[in-house]
DNA sequence: TAGTGGTCTAGACCACTTC
DNA sequence: AAGTGGTCTAGACCACTAA
């Protein structure tokens, strides 16, 4: 038998989904359950949490719990990363996203911070460089109007980005262009990237700067950009709201037995 | 200030990551904690919940809480599905994956049930069909050893795999060959594939089903698969323990400026 | 200031594992 | 039978929000 708290939770559960309470709209009050006979009010508070946990609703202090309205997931393909955007145009791709969808551009939706740092070990291994090896690190923080989405490391190389834009300690939101606009112009233009992504609980700071419902998971993704010539330009990590953003990617099926050349 | 349960969990996390407590060690005995002075016994089970949450440890009842030995992530790229492996061997791709990495194959590592269901809206939607549609439903419970590591139902329109082999009653784990060479056998050769992935809370039955820690979280895995005519073939869905698997897509940088046919 | 969710306690009892 | 984590209660108090 499921205790009391798990039972209490299935049944609201069931009204949320059933719509008998819609998104943006207040569940009963603790005490009122309390009252009605749901049980003691650590019972029906665990059975808030649960469904915390399981992102239905939001709870605060003062307030009260209300069911959480899930904005749909946001789809990234790689057309986000086209030459066109930041090659032929001035506008960083994000910003081209925006305009796309008709939304204002506002300046703080993007902050940074630029810095030498000892590589952690994952960007080491992925330079080939001893681990603790000084590097660039671009830190930003993607919002969208107020809402933070995710945050996006990228690790260069100092022979690579020395006297560029890039490492500028106060430029825009990247300047011009963007990051890859940055190193087309000083000779390196990308020609392919690998994308690896997985998923883990947040970090108890990530819930702070992301503004994460408590016990929400997040997306890492680990991407590595690359020359014609296979140099390995830019390494960066970000970390993604879990109930944000969806990946699609196309391929064609391998065939080893086959000559084609890359995959 | 944080609550005393967060700070409690946060000394025994810093001490497991530490290496005090080493993967499959017991932690202290929630009574005990009690008795040191920690806190009551509710403050003390909330902190280790939080540690659950978190993924660090397990608990269990009459047994004890043990800090978590969590494997190396399995990555998955997308060489999984070389036509090598299904087309001119005779081994599934999955069991070719064992025997590369040296592990035996065991007749009940998947498990299958097939039968016409009504398609669901996200399946209905890829097929380009009205909701309600009959299809055929494929579904496998993929386990690695004793332990369940993810769920795959493929789903298939009817005028493409009656009379296969793909929706025998009694197959084996998809017979000689798996179900992309039960459709090349048909006709249908496989060209290339999109997959879309998120991840999202785990639902009580997967929970069950996958042996998820409570509170793990899943990957939810769209996968098209397409001839070179661009015929949709299959349409599976995955459902992944979020802490097992990582995937891995290389591709090139989109330039819509160049004639370059398919990106 | 009133009302909300969140924390904490002390203790009783339950469900499960191990011996 | 003994010992583990899990549930539940009743009530006190805290932290935050809104009028």
């Amino acid at each position: 038998m499921a205790p009391k708290w798990r039972e209490l939770a299935d049944r609201i559960a069931a009204r949320i989904r059933n719509g008998d309470y819609a998104p943006g709209e207040r569940l009963p009050h603790i005490r009122e359950l309390v009252e009605a006979g749901a049980g003691s009010k650590s019972t029906v508070h665990a059975a808030y949490k649960a469904l915390e946990a399981e992102g239905l609703v939001t709870s605060s202090r003062g307030h009260g719990t209300v069911v959480r309205s899930l904005a749909p997931l946001k789809r990234l393909g790689i057309e986000r990363y086209d030459k066109a955007k930041w090659r032929d145009g001035d506008q960083v791709a994000f910003i081209a996203d925006r305009v796309a969808s008709g939304r204002a551009y506002r300046r703080n939706e993007q902050t940074q911070t630029v810095g030498l740092v000892a590589a952690p070990p994952i960007v080491a291994a992925a330079y080939g460089v001893p681990s603790g090896t000084e590097v660039y690190a671009r830190a930003r923080l993607v919002k969208e109007g107020d809402r933070p989405t995710h945050t996006l490391t990228s690790y260069y190389l100092p022979e690579i980005v020395e006297g560029t834009r890039l490492i500028d300690p106060n430029p825009g939101p990247a300047g011009r262009g963007g990051g890859f606009r940055v190193l087309y112009d000083a000779g390196y233009e990308i020609d392919h990237m690998t994308e690896e992504l997985f998923t883990r609980p947040a970090a108890a700071n990530e819930v702070a700067l992301l503004q994460l419902p408590s016990s929400e998971w997040v997306i890492e993704l680990h991407r590595s950009t690359y020359t014609a010539e296979d140099l390995l330009v830019e390494f960066a990590i970000g970390v993604h709201a879990g109930s944000r953003f969806s990946w699609r990617y196309d391929f064609p099926v391998p065939d080893s037995t086959a000559n084609k050349g890359r995959q």
